[in-house]
RNA sequence: GCCCGGGUGGCGGAAUGGCAGACGCGGCGGAUUCAAAAUCCGCUGCCCGAAAGGGCGUGUGGGUUCGACUCCCACCCCGGGCACCA
């Protein structure tokens, strides 16, 4: 390799006297380890909760343990690393924990696959990327280390289990689940592929009725939804979430059954239907019901009995992904129920359908139908033979089916005329002045479902008491954990479900024999408070000091992968604000994460790196050649911080190389100059100071809005420009010079703390770089005296004049006439008009 | 289908209404060297031209403007998310 030829060279410029190591090159594998352990034997990122700094909070979404870092943990880590540094350069006191979301299912299927109990599995994959992540250079207070599996850490989830518990946000409920048979467990949505099989397994995704434990997020759905507004993140974010909660206006009522006559019927409730569009109700030709819905029993007429039933098991027998993935289909599956309901709008009856597009998880479960503004209503109508009555005026050319947009009302009664909006309104307010219904607001938001079936998770602390019921367990009692003597069979059961160590307790109220609950938690629920434990990560008598979270929460920046965009970042913040809610966290504490930034996926040759597809590039293997400053410069250099890169647009031998110029400009700079220099500033000094101050305002404008690609450009440019200065014969003065390197040194120090850290220490006597203070560029050192002014003719450019930065109107015009060039495009004609914007651009109209 | 991004040299990208292509990679040339590596310096959008110089050029087509990669309208293509949500 490079460095290691160079090692042997005796630097031409050094002298006898020069210490042994100050020949050397730039040697990474030499000086990265070194320092890694120099800062955490100083203890320069360790804050305490009574720092009088101002306080910074800076949080890399904690990782699941899954053994030495890959690149995508690099990139997350340098960011986050940066970050930490620069901001303490700037004197904040900067909280940079590190922990790991060490429950999940890679540790419980080793063990099944190997016997290896899954924490001791757990241990040593976090040995292994906390090794990574030190040998990366990232800087962590590692004394607040939080892992998931910790029993400290499962005692306060559990506890905040129990306070949600009581505050009726938990509850147990029967809901269709996706179910995997490979896995034995209930699965996220997000564990569901495309096609309906299991992320994991590959078999094919069953949906089941199972009784389960929620959260009840929704009722705070309209909170999550308004303070989205404030939040400082992306807003491809923001907008993922709000459609995510999905909140949809419109009204509620009820659709009386009516009798042979086709008058209602008192003896059975009306059917009720949610629509964002009552005003289009004069439209309603038929009504359908979701075949799950639990009426349809008292709905279905004999004759028909037969047919909604096979249709009914028809339905179930699909996955929802199955069920869905008719979209498209001309037909719209789905079956008469053999019963009318009334339009109350009109008086008239209208037939009620069974059909697969409408979901019971839904709005009530049931729709009215109106063909003419709706195209699956549309859809529906025509394979059945149904009517279809237009109830919007489309405009004249319209071509289209079901036609959605505005217009006026039309054979709508009391409608007609009305535009939309109108319409909706005088419709609601006839709805409730009737009493058949009234306004109402939907979400799509549904409530999550926490519990798996589990071993290697937070167990959820309730017993089932034959006398008392389901009963929460005393918080005296917590933490619940999991027996260590389990047998992992390759069933996929949980162990818990067969260890009587486990099951056979007493109930916390009467004291009779109970029977743990075996499930365990959603590995976000986790995730959806460690944030708040790293303000006060060892407190044994509380989930967290109120005010160690108030003085340090929100988190100033928060930085992760967009695949948490939905899931734990919602997670997060319905825990937050109920927490909040509940006193335990302070009551201004409405969402966790001020500011978010997404970092982008790293790829080879467009596909994702998985160990699995075996395309991984080892980050190890990187730092063992060229050292963990060259690849963080790399991931910094190759693209903006926010987008996808892919391993093959990487330059490590340019950031290599640029390192060692680096290296060599600040090792050998004083040697290669004129050694002393008095009297009045050359003009290098001057240009050389001028570019100085400008370089650390563009660095720290560039920290300042993530564009870390910009400022590594910037790092290149002014090493540049240092390097052809150095070497002219009237160079500037050794302290301009000092100062330019200096400079260099500690805007980069964030971004490669290793070789900064080592140059610094050589130049200042030992001194440490990370504890400098950032630098400022002084304003009256950014303008300069003279600017190139362009000039123009008819916009395009012609010349380009020197000249001073107060230049008159009347000059700038002048000398932009004067040009040689100005005049031969002009070619004897005389100008129409001329822009002038003194000092910067003459534009001549001919 | 809907909602977000994005489209600029051989490649990654820079430029938030005013010099298009910073910086890096790759390529070419030079210095150094016995030679090579490393290093240092220079050139490098396309076309015409010996040069001076000129023409063209940021997905496509229009528009606004003295001036558009940048703003507006329409369209094409690529990536991502959601997807029968009534």
């Amino acid at each position: 390799m490079a460095e290691s030829s160079q090692t042997d060279q005796p630097d031409n410029h050094s002298t006898h006297e020069t210490p042994a190591h100050d020949r050397l090159g730039y040697v990474p594998t030499d000086i990265e380890p070194r320092w890694q352990q120099y800062w955490v034997d100083n203890g320069t990122y360790e804050v305490n909760n009574d720092d009088p700094r101002p306080r910074y909070y800076v949080l890399c979404m904690y990782p699941y343990p899954s053994g030495p870092a890959h690149q995508g943990h690099v990139r997350n880590y340098t960011f986050g690393d940066l970050l930490t540094r620069y901001r303490t350069m700037q004197g904040d006191a900067v909280l940079s924990p590190i922990g790991f979301d060490s429950f999940g299912l890679p540790a419980e299927n080793a063990a099944i696959k190997s016997g290896i109990h899954p924490r001791v599995f757990t241990d040593e994959r976090i040995e292994e990327l906390s090794s990574s992540l030190k040998r990366i250079g990232a800087s962590y207070d590692w004394r607040r280390m939080v892992t998931s599996h910790d029993p400290e850490y499962i005692r306060w989830t559990q506890w905040i289990f129990l306070k949600f518990y009581e505050a009726g946000l938990v509850y147990r409920g029967n809901s269709p689940v996706n179910w995997c048979p490979g896995c034995q467990t209930v699965l996220a949505n997000e564990q569901v592929n495309a096609d309906g099989t299991c992320d994991r397994s590959g078999d094919i995704v069953e949906r089941r009725d199972m009784e389960q434990w929620f959260y009840k997020i929704t009722d705070y759905a309209q909170e999550l939804l308004d303070d989205i507004e404030g939040l400082e993140w992306p807003n491809k974010v923001k907008t993922m979430q709000q459609n995510w909660i999905g909140r949809s206006e419109g009204a509620e009522f009820g659709l009386p059954v009516a009798d042979a006559n086709g008058k209602p019927r008192t003896d059975i409730e009306p059917v009720r239907v949610f629509t964002t569009r009552p005003d289009t109700s004069f439209g309603m030709t038929f009504a359908v019901m979701a075949p799950e819905h639990s009426m349809v029993d008292a709905v279905t007429t004999p004759e028909n009995k037969d047919a909604v039933a096979a249709f009914q098991a028809d339905v179930a027998g699909k996955s929802e992904i199955d069920r869905l993935s008719n979209d498209g289909e001309i037909t719209k599956r789905g079956v008469f129920t053999g019963t009318h309901l009334v339009n109350p709008f009109t008086g008239k009856t209208v037939p009620l359908y069974l059909a697969d597009y409408v979901l019971t998880t839904y709005g009530t479960g049931a729709i009215m139908a109106v063909p003419g503004q709706d195209q699956r209503d549309w859809d529906f109508a025509e394979a059945h033979g149904l009517e279809i009555i237009r109830t919007i005026e489309p405009p004249a050319d319209f071509e289209g089916k079901a036609y959605t947009g505005d217009g006026p009302s039309v054979n709508s009664e009391w409608l007609d005329g009305l535009e939309i909006t109108d319409a909706k309104k005088k419709a609601i307010a006839w709805l409730e002045e009737q009493q058949l219904g009234e306004q109402k607001v939907n979400y799509r938001l549904r409530d999550w479902l926490l519990s798996r079936q589990r071993f290697w998770g937070c167990p959820i602390p309730m017993v089932y008491c034959d006398n008392c019921g389901v009963q929460p367990v005393a918080e005296t009692s917590l933490p619940v954990l999991a027996p260590d003597e389990v047998e992992f069979t390759p069933t996929g059961q949980s162990p818990l479900l067969n260890s009587d160590e486990f099951l056979v307790t007493e109930c916390p109220t009467c004291e009779g024999p109970a029977r743990r609950e075996t499930d365990t938690m959603d590995t976000f629920v986790d995730s959806s408070w460690y944030f708040l434990r790293f303000a006060d990560p060892t407190n044994t008598d509380a989930a967290f000091d109120m005010n160690a979270v108030g003085d340090w929460l929100p988190v100033d920046q928060y930085i992760g992968g967009v695949e948490h965009a939905i899931l734990h970042l919602m997670y997060a913040r319905f825990f937050t604000k109920a927490l909040a809610d509940l006193g335990i966290a302070p009551k201004d504490l409405r969402e966790p994460f001020k500011r978010l930034f997404t970092q982008g996926m790293v790829k080879l040759g467009g596909t994702k790196m998985s160990k699995s597809k075996g395309n991984v590039i080892a980050p190890e293997a990187i730092i063992d050649s060229q050292g963990s400053d060259t690849l963080r410069l790399a991931h910094m250099q190759v693209k903006p911080p926010a987008e996808d890169v892919d391993w093959e647009d990487f330059g490590l031998d340019g950031c290599h190389r640029f390192l060692n110029r680096v290296w060599r400009l600040a090792r050998t700079e004083t040697d290669q100059l004129p050694k002393v220099r008095t009297g009045a500033a050359t003009k290098a000094d001057n240009e050389i100071e001028a570019a100085t101050h400008r370089f650390i305002d563009k660095v720290t404008s560039d920290y300042e809005r993530w564009s870390y690609n910009t400022a590594v450009a910037a790092f290149m440019e002014f090493t540049n420009l240092l390097y052809k200065y150095v070497q002219s014969e009237d160079g500037p003065h050794d302290h301009t010079t000092a100062f330019a390197v200096d400079s260099l040194l500690l805007t980069m120090a964030p971004a490669v703390p290793h070789i900064t850290a080592e140059l610094w220490t050589h130049r200042h006597d030992g001194a440490h770089i990370h504890q400098q203070q950032w630098p400022v560029a002084d304003p009256d050192k950014l303008k300069s005296e003279t600017v190139t002014m362009i000039v123009q003719v008819n916009g395009k450019l012609r010349d380009k004049i020197e000249v001073s930065v107060d230049i008159s109107e009347q000059d700038a015009e002048a000398l932009a006439l004067a040009s040689e060039p100005v005049i031969r495009q002009l070619a004897g004609g005389t100008p129409k008009k001329t822009i002038v914007r003194a000092p910067k651009i003459v534009n001549i109209v001919s």
